[in-house]
DNA sequence: CGACAATAGTTTGGTACCGAACGATTTCGC
DNA sequence: GCGAAATCGTTCGGTACCAAACTATTGTCG
């Protein structure tokens, strides 16, 4: 019920930092821009999960890693870890869940056996296939109240923030 | 004709699945947004862990425990885990955790005996007191190259997107 | 060929995080 | 007043997630 106070208490937290810090300058455009984002994304991925992924068994790392599949066919575990956003033993536990689930499989590669190519089974394609239309739905639900390039505008804006926050910034997608 | 990308503005994932998905119906302003804001909030999370809060013995989860704590003093734990984006079990452990750092401290009300206190430690005040304006920076640092008015307009745009995804307008989740 | 650095993936140890079930306390219906 | 319902924090079972240590393989240089 009307818990929409969100903004009113940030304007309070914003003073209240400011006299805790006397006049220690400090960056609230910035401020409110990362923790709006990570509230969001919170948000976003904990209804997600809830009201959609829970139906398929599937946490929002473990959709993500489908998605990825599905867009670019087959991919070795170390590229599909950065595509994804995990530590590469991260993706090693979430895969051997999906294999279970019989939703991806793993193929030594022969030429190296270090390497190990990821990719959908039947299963997973086919669970990726209608979920993802679902997906994309929830997806815009999420953004409804913004129009088309307001959104365009939020995506653009959040790709400096990526860029800022990518650590290989320096070093070129060589691989 | 109508192509979104005229330079190099977009990542190299977004241009991927365009032309692997163009073909579908999908809304690609929604996918991009959803999608950008997830990603730039666990790098801004994970590079923030590593190069700030690790110094600290801190979690993201942590450090915004002893932040809110330190704007509005004192908070019951039902109030906190909202204002932190907490499920209430989770802050239990991680209250715990604070609290055996010293950094924070639970005290039971008498009038309720149900209900509790939280609130910093002199040594929970002391660590934000130093830490905060760092972190600041480093929020300052994750929205360079965006203008003050974009980094507004960014957190307004985010604003839509958490009131959205926020579910106590949907259903009640307490139980 | 044989030591040895580099590389790819897995294992390990630990925290964070969720949802559901639980125990303690207060409030409400009668 | 007393038992039922609501409420608050904790506990529990499970996954996700990270960084670092480890294993297995390949590539390199003597």
């Amino acid at each position: 019920m009307s818990e929409r106070h969100d903004n009113d208490l940030r304007l309070d937290a914003e003073r209240d930092v400011q006299a805790r810090l006397g006049d220690h300058p400090l960056d609230f455009d910035s401020l409110d821009a990362v923790s709006n984002i990570y509230r969001a994304a919170s948000g976003v991925r904990r209804r997600a999960e809830r009201e959609l992924l829970a139906e398929y068994r599937l946490s929002w790392g473990g959709f993500t890693i489908l998605w990825v599949l599905w867009v670019w066919d087959e991919m070795e575990t170390a590229r599909l870890a950065t595509e994804c956003g995990l530590a590469k033993g991260t993706l090693t536990g979430m895969l051997t869940t999906l294999e279970k689930q019989g939703l991806v499989e793993r193929t030594r590669i022969a030429e190296d056996k270090r390497r190990v190519l990821v990719a959908l089974t039947e299963a997973g394609t086919a669970t990726i296939d209608e979920l993802y239309p679902r997906f994309n739905a929830y997806e815009a639900t999420m953004t409804e109240g913004l129009a088309p390039d307001e959104k365009r505008e939020l995506a653009r804006l959040l790709r400096v923030v990526i860029t800022n926050a990518d650590d290989t910034t320096a070093s070129d997608s060589s691989g």
